[in-house]
DNA sequence: CCGTCTTTGTGCACGCGTTCACAAAGACAT
DNA sequence: ATGTCTTTGTGAACGCGTGCACAAAGACGG
């Protein structure tokens, strides 16, 4: 067990790379599982492995949030979920708003993992009439009219939209008129938004179009293995279209 | 109107950076909404505010498909759309299974844009026996028994895992056994796979996680300006956990 | 108290991706 | 044909992210 604890208190708090803080949920779904098996400790190599990545860039990464690990031992999993979850800002309580309950929002609204690390659903907001007031997922669905007043009233600083593509741009401008200042889309638009807006955008088709990239990269440099070609240039020629 | 057309065929078609993979689909988008517009040219700088990047790396990213535009002009939009559809391979039908019909699954079955790029859901593939045979967006849900029977009759390679995250790892085995060489995995999981096939994952926690990462440091700043305070540590300090 | 052994924290080098800035290409008018 | 004007394609510089490799820290046994 791990005794000597005169950790410093993270100086360069004010500078985590961004890849590092997009990975920190990953250790962190890591750590909760080990914490969940009562595991005290846990070395980089071990943890790199169960959040699939390199032992070396994990110890980096922590080493941005300051010296919480112990030579020759690990790191102190309980340490380690506390410090990164106040690190992303998981010990206070997210409202946020689902604008848009369809298919996928309805989906999302249904989502245990969402309650799970601190967000909370203050509101699901649909601008069908006939959808208000109809509970999904055991919340009544408001209208769009209420978004404002919604927002406002939870200090709700962080948005969900799941509309149609074509309604986004408009929804997203509201929400931020309201006190959003931070979105995450899953329509399939580029969503324009002033400077201190964040937007993280979640896009079906894009990943099975990359996907689909490298399934035919595989297929092609098999076809060329099979063939025994020596030329490098295995395309099919680029012949002009109609 | 563009005239000149003696474009040199995509030399260096083996070596197009991942970045700009990525950003592929991204143009392409932008582009069919301008062919569905009749607009017969684009430049790089329009197209690049389209696809929310900057000018010089959408020239750049076009550049290791080939010469393809005009100077003095810009890109011809039919032909680029053309040309980006094939080097991502939506020329050609790609069918894809859905493993775990739930919310999440159902909602990804009735999506439309999923066929609107060669993307055809051969398959929903659930271990729930209630839910077999029964019609979810007019596709008759089977039994997970069925998976390396479908996947081999209908040569599926791209399979989508909406299972939670429990059975995420096992299904995935499974397609693999049995021929998928792309996996888009919904569950919050690490899924190790064997070299030559591609996992992408979709993670909606891991994007809130983010978000929130950001909004606390914007609150944090907010404040440490609104006191004026000289310190650059406006952290509050790291107190040991009970 | 000292030696050994494990594991962290990081200096360093390298490669990828981004962006600037500009020469050259080519359309178009005269 | 020649000049002008627009826009591409890319060389070059830079910055970020990654991973190697190792010195130092510290636990633990004797
Ligand atoms: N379903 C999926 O799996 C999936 C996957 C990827 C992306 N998407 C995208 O997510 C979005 C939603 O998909 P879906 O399948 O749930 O569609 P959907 O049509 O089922 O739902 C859209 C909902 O948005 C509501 N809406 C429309 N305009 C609105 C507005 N201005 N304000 C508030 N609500 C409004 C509609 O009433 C409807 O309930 C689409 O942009 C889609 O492209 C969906
Ligand atoms: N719902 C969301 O918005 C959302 C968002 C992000 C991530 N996810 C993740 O997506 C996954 C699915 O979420 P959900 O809300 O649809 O869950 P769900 O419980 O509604 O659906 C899971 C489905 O998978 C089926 N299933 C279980 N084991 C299976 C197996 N071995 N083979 C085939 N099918 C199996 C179940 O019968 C069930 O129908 C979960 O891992 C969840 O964490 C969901």
């Amino acid at each position: 067990m791990a005794t000597g604890r005169n950790h410093r208190p993270a100086t360069r708090s004010r500078g985590i790379p961004e890849a590092t803080v997009a990975r920190l949920p990953l250790y962190l779904r890591a750590l909760t599982a080990l914490s969940e098996r009562s595991v005290p400790t846990v070395s980089s190599e071990e943890l790199a492995v169960a959040a699939g990545v390199n032992s070396a860039k994990l110890r980096k990464d922590f080493s941005y949030l300051g010296s919480y690990g112990t030579r020759g031992v690990g790191y102190d999993v309980e340490y380690l979920v506390y410090q990164i979850s106040r690190e992303l800002g998981l010990t206070q309580d997210w409202p946020v708003v689902i604008v848009g309950i369809g298919n996928l929002g309805a989906a999302l609204a249904n989502y245990g993992g969402f309650a799970s690390r601190g967000f909370r659903v203050a509101a699901l907001i649909d601008a069908d009439p006939e959808m208000a007031g109809k509970p999904v997922a055991g919340i009544p669905v408001q209208h769009a009219d209420q978004l404002e007043k919604i927002i406002s009233d939870n200090g709700v600083s962080i948005g969900v939209i799941s509309t149609p593509a074509g309604a986004a741009q408009q929804v997203c401008e509201r929400l931020i008129a309201a006190g959003v200042t931070s979105i995450l889309n899953f329509a399939p638009t580029v969503l324009s938004v002033p400077d201190g807006v964040d937007v993280r955008k979640v896009d079906l088709s894009i990943e099975l179009q990359i996907l689909a990239f490298h399934e035919q990269r595989k297929a092609g440099e098999e076809a060329e293995a099979a063939a025994g070609r020596k030329g490098p240039d295995g395309d099919m020629p680029a012949v002009m279209p109609a």
